[in-house]
DNA sequence: ATATACATGTCGAGG
DNA sequence: CCTCGACGTGTATAT
């Protein structure tokens, strides 16, 4: 990895251009082929490229090239503060919890905290038009679906949810279907639009699921 | 600006929890209190912090948190290979060129170029359901509704302008009312419900919309 | 390889 | 401040 401390202009050719006036910034080479041009503020860069690239360095600019998306990233330097190579090693990936897999990981553990009664059927049952989260029947075994978002459900959850019900209504067996999205929040628009198609909106307590699964079970959260 | 080049073991704590095992990474503090830290692949941080932070170092530990969300980040350093502090001063900010409003540009310019006939009576028509991209109306003066998109097609834009459909056809005077999406590429979900919906599909060839536009015309696109 | 949906999305405009 | 849609989105997953 190279280290470069820099005052610089940068230029950007891609799907779009961007430019960026003369500073001082902080820019990554790496071994993969990427670059990250870093200024003084915000946590991502303002600049990048993903690798593979081509560097080229022709004395005070430096030109990274990908082949692949005809992308030009040109740097043209001002003055160096400083310029480092090390050598770094590191295996390690990444690892997340608390995604939307094992917020669904806990609403299949504890269905009765989404709503008292209700027994999952099946997970992400596929269909025509996408995979629904949750193939259910309510107490009263009604087919119940549900879309589950981790974060504020918008009007797209509730066409989501539309649409399977359109389908999963095709089989008469099924008839008639509740169709439910699952979600800590909801955007006005997605309660309005969920009113006027039918369907339902419930609230979820993530922490009191969170809670609610036992500390055994949650266990096999990893 | 702080640049700590190290062998270090990371936990985040915020809207998810994720862990790094020990490995070789490059640590930017910045000034506005946003950190990002680097591992050997890909453009963009691995972890990261958003400003404003309060940064707490104790011997081997460096804590970042952020009051307001409750954010941590945790590094655990094993070993350093580097550690300095520069000086940077960047007033610049970045300057794009070339986002979707442009396209919508060359629709506005040419839009003979998606319908022969086509004439664009309005641009981002507001609707209680949010913007119509283009109100128009077709060669046989009926109105057409345009939702354009940059890149490839979406159940969901389909979606979005069958809202917007329902919402101009709630005017008699409207009626009937045809609704299109406008895009290079449409996912095959996209097109499978455009059919159930009554929805139509133009394939836009960008390129082409660019060289059917005079290049006396294109001279605005900035 | 393609298609699809998630993301610590992040960002900016508009009400 | 909140709501909403675009993004150089990027990334993982299933087909």
């Amino acid at each position: 990895m190279r280290v470069l401390v820099a005052r610089c202009e940068i230029a950007y050719e891609g799907r779009l251009v961007t430019r960026l006036a003369p500073g001082d910034r902080v820019i990554l080479f790496k071994g993969d082929g990427s670059v990250a041009v870093h200024n003084t503020k915000g946590a991502k860069p303002v600049n990048y490229m993903a690798g593979p690239t081509v560097v080229e360095e022709d004395g005070a600019v430096i030109r990274v090239r990908r082949a692949q998306s005809g992308e030009l990233l040109t740097i043209l330097l001002e003055s160096i503060h400083a310029d480092a190579r090390h050598e770094l090693e590191d295996g390690a990936a990444l690892e997340r919890d608390g995604r939307e897999l094992q917020l669904h990981a806990l609403i299949a553990q504890a269905p009765d905290l989404v709503e008292p009664g209700l027994v999952v059927v099946q997970r992400e049952r596929p269909t025509d038009v996408g995979p629904i989260d949750f193939f259910c029947r309510d107490a009263a075994g009604t087919v119940t679906l549900l879309e589950v978002k981790r974060v504020k459900a918008v009007a797209a959850a509730v066409e989501q949810v539309v649409r399977y019900r359109e389908q999963v209504e095709r089989d008469p067996a099924c008839v008639p279907v509740r169709a439910v999205v699952v979600a800590p929040e909801f955007a006005p628009q997605a309660r309005a639009l969920a009113a006027t198609r039918g369907v339902e909106c419930i609230v979820l307590d993530v922490a009191a699921l969170r809670a609610g699964v036992a500390p055994a079970l949650r266990l096999f959260d990893g």
